[in-house]
DNA sequence: CGACTCAGGTTGAGAGTTCAACCACCGGCT
DNA sequence: AGCCGGTGGTTGAACTCTCAACCTGAGTCG
């Protein structure tokens, strides 16, 4: 254990403002949507995903992947959101494991109602705070650090693949 | 509530980009500490800011916000880390509503055998992951928004000031 | 002194998340 | 057909967080 590569002063700077910055931001945000339209903003995403999706509906395990849940949490998510008449399920056909997740009426106009505060929130705590050039070294960044946690999957995948002697799902 | 300043296209990208990247990211870190060590994030980063402290002991108050932690959240976490040993309180000298927290060194013992896990998985997951340019944009907007999150204490302050009229605290 | 306000901190209840089972069904294989 | 590993999804318990209410002591002012 004592190979590991410690952080140096700068690069603690660094990672300080980078975790202050996430933590403040998202409470921030946070707060502001339950504040405003009692819901957590998972929830929020939740309904903003159906509600971009063709017929306001998916099947829950997409449902997981685009609002960035693990299964568990949106079943729970889902059972909350049905008891406020938001989403509805109903079996999928031609999986008779599966449920797809509607986006109801009221569960649209609850969205179309918390996504003025929301977007304003973000505005000004976010857009209003960089500069262009800034805004853009964001997106490659977030790109970037979502693109390093996935080869995590692919290194696993390989591990099976070494052990799987050539599998083409590889 | 029709004069929202909407997210452009472009932004949208930027801002989802950032948004996953944050909670994929936090997920990542706070489960590896949760597997490994068998707490929160939350609660390693008491530890952290104990450590950090002049004898390892902070006032609650002090303690909150190093750790960015609401008084409520600091109160129900250090029960937690008292019952776990690795933590304990005693009254203040000087202000008797207040409680100094000190880090055992159950504690501190707690905190180095997690210290590699952590810093090894934000090394490989951040700092792998971004260019020395995109670090150093990374702490600047870090920064940068952390800044502009406290601009709406001073707000808030402001006017209060306003209605006390010139207080020297302003 | 006595009242009033504020700061420090805790508490309990309710909401949301995580983890580890668990059940049901699909697809492939024998 | 019958078995078997894998996928889709749910459940319950334990844990953490939030919010609002509350208590105590400090500071201020008349």
């Amino acid at each position: 254990m004592s190979d590991v590569r410690w952080l140096t002063d700068a690069e603690q700077e660094t990672w300080r403002a980078y975790m202050t910055a996430n933590v403040e931001f998202s409470a921030y945000i946070d707060r502001q949507m339950r504040r405003d339209s009692g819901m957590p903003m998972a929830y929020y995403e939740i309904l903003v995903r159906l509600s971009e999706a063709d017929g306001r509906c998916l099947r829950m395990s997409e449902l997981a992947k685009a609002s960035l849940s693990s299964r568990s949490r949106l079943s729970h998510a889902v059972a909350a959101l049905e008891k406020n008449g938001w989403v509805s399920r109903r079996p999928a056909d031609g999986d008779r494991r599966g449920w797809v997740c509607d986006l109801t009426d009221a569960g649209f106009a609850a969205l179309a109602e918390a996504a003025p505060g929301h977007v304003t929130a973000v505005r000004e705590k976010l857009f209003d705070q960089l500069t262009p050039e800034q805004l853009d070294t964001l997106r490659e960044i977030g790109l970037a650090i979502s693109a390093g946690l996935r080869k995590e999957c692919e290194a696993a995948q390989a591990e099976e693949c070494a052990a799987a002697e050539e599998d083409a799902a590889c």
